[in-house]
DNA sequence: TTAAAATACGACTATATTAGTCCGATTTAG
DNA sequence: CTAAATCGGACTAATATAGTCGTATTTTAA
């Protein structure tokens, strides 16, 4: 089957661990001790959500990180595209190198292919870190 | 997004192709021309599916593949666990290796995750060749 | 004011997966 | 007998993912 990339599994298991958490702040090694992931990992992981605004995030020694969005409002579909990138079903549906398929003229997939690539991504939209609590 | 494998989205083509065909039997060779596909790679693809009794083949200088099923009775599901096996959409679900998890125990994602993975088996059974004629 | 512990950021390496090739064997029609 | 096809396994190359390292900055508290 198609699998989920660590850094969204990785992303998954952290915010659900923040929403379902009465801490307001936690740190990377905190989470990154409990789960058993790699510390600089996540560490990354959690920048890159805090850049995103989905969390919040206090440096220093007593610092961390904590929500900054609703649990119902981060989608499954947001965290794969912010960690895997926007790469289509299949490397034709690129957003802009659609055209430079050798055989895009008469391939004869595209149009099933794209409905696909749509429904999958409604249904990715669909599935929320609030489903994960 | 998630994306399909080389394999998958070349077995979808061919087996299109197999389905709008006129001819009985159709060479690895001429679907490859015909696609911009590399030939060893879709022979073996071709020979798989033939393994799997998708398609009978004939050897022999004449020889070649034909459709041996109804468009409508392959799905994606099959296609894509033949080619990209039975892993699970994150690596704790494989099958038998639940339980080799070290955080298995604790782990709070394991549920909906299991719940996520038969929504797409689900889905992806749903999907046939003939969708994609 | 200094040390410790955290985030921030980018470059790097290692590993795993996927894609594709190569070689040799077998089959079969002409 | 030869050409052209399937068959099957081992191998290599390319790419993507996972994880590490080093260094800078921030902040609190002793």
């Amino acid at each position: 089957m198609i699998r989920l990339s660590k850094k969204v599994e990785y992303s998954i298991i952290a915010l659900k661990y923040f929403a379902i958490s009465k801490e307001t702040y936690l740190t990377a090694k905190e989470i990154s001790n409990k789960y058993k992931i790699p510390h600089e990992l996540l560490a990354k992981i959690l920048q890159r959500l805090s850049k995103e605004k989905i969390l919040t995030s206090n440096q220093g020694i007593n610092g961390g990180y904590k929500l900054n969005k609703q649990p119902s409002d981060i989608s499954l579909e947001y965290i794969i595209k912010l960690f895997d990138g926007e790469k289509g079903i299949v490397e034709c549906i690129n957003g802009k190198s659609a055209g430079e398929c050798c055989i895009f003229d008469e391939c004869t997939i595209k149009d099933p292919i794209i409905k696909l690539q749509k429904e999958l991504e409604i249904y990715f939209s669909s599935k929320k870190i609030s489903d994960f609590v």
